[in-house]
DNA sequence: TGCGACTGAATGACGGTTCATTCACCCGAG
DNA sequence: CTCGGGTGAATGAACCGTCATTCAGTCGCA
């Protein structure tokens, strides 16, 4: 049976991505330099040559992944903090968001963390739209609480979300280096939020000073 | 003149400098993967094989001129904090220290920026000594702090340094991509620090709550 | 003359990319 | 229903450029 032309298409979609995956796990384990196409393609089950139909060549390669993992955190943080009404809270929800998927997706994290560094190099001309717009998504929770006149106005939202982006990512990074043995990364991101929040000075031991 | 052995071993040692400075330039403007081995040595002024004179391999070479970096890195900024008395002082000047030394030195901050990300790879077994040292350092300004009084004794600080060098590190990167257009990195520093130590939510607009 | 630091052309491995070939499937004609 | 020509996705062995590394020889000094 199989009447109109069940998946040929579907097919097609299908290999693009199992291409992606694996490309997901080579990279994340050996890095990109160190990464063999050869190997993206046994863990893929197609031949080396399939991957070039896809993909124009391994840069590419990489990039599509890159656009296609961020595109999925952008929304997933998107959705985490739709539904919350306090910029403070938007803003704990997002940090809370982002190393759960850390946790979660180890070699996501690990392909956005390390291989963005290194391949800001090699793709200094490509302008890297995903990650902008992750950004500016965290600049525009930042915006708010300022504009809500929750958070301090002075800093600029901008370089305030990268600092905040330095913080998660550092942490991000020493914990896939160690896999957690260290430290429960979903449980840092409230000290972390409060940190942020609050400063170093005003943890939640001396919250307000009423001296 | 030159009586007693004047510089065989100076000539030596000089040479050795001169190839981890050209290492230096060359890995940060084209990533360690990237850098050619044959234009280090042009740059340096020296054959290819000299270079297998003085370091084991193109890695050992990434290596040493980052243990090489990173001591001088360490020195300076326990130099620039050692005078200072108050901890809460001291974190300010740590990070005012170490963003005015990437400004003054961008192609050592790019190789310990960046490379040290993609070679935590193939570094895997390399424990990095001297960057532990750098952490342990500015751990130890925190835990005084805390000791002190003046910091948040629930935070650890072994992971308070890490979210602070995330910080340090993150705002680096971004100002090298686009070299000083954007912002002014030695004047980011003191907000930066205010930012960790009063928290977004308590900013120099409003930073003791008298409410 | 002897020694050892230095040289740089030669080497060999390596891996991204290509492309001649295969073959599963489709479709129209008989 | 069946046969056979056509199609193009998929294959994977071979190609070819690219370096890291080596080593036979040079040079300058003691």
């Amino acid at each position: 049976m199989t009447v109109h032309s069940p998946e040929p298409a579907k097919a097609g979609g299908d290999k693009r991505e199992r291409i992606l995956d694996a490309a997901e796990h080579v990279f994340a384990e050996h890095g990109f330099f160190a990464a063999r196409v050869s190997e993206i393609a046994k863990r893929a089950g197609v031949a080396d040559g399939t991957i070039y139909l896809y993909f124009k060549s391994k840069d590419d390669l990489l990039i599509s992944l890159f656009e296609s993992r961020m595109e999925r955190v952008n929304a997933a943080l998107a959705e985490a903090i739709a539904p919350i009404a306090r910029p403070l809270d938007k803003l704990r929800t997002f940090i809370r968001a982002y190393l759960t998927l850390v946790a979660e997706q180890p070699s996501v994290a690990e392909v956005l963390t390390v291989e963005l560094r290194q391949s800001s190099k090699f793709m200094k001309e490509y302008s890297n739209p995903r990650f902008a717009e992750f950004l500016r998504q965290l600049a525009a929770v930042i915006a708010d609480g300022q504009a809500a006149g929750e958070l301090d106005a002075s800093v600029p939202a901008p370089l305030a979300a990268r600092a905040i982006f330095g913080v998660l990512d550092e942490l991000a990074l020493s914990w896939l280096l160690q896999r957690g043995e260290k430290f429960d990364i979903v449980r840092a991101a409230d000290w972390v939020g409060g940190l942020l929040i609050h400063g170093l000075a005003g943890g939640p031991g001396l919250q307000r000073s009423n001296a």
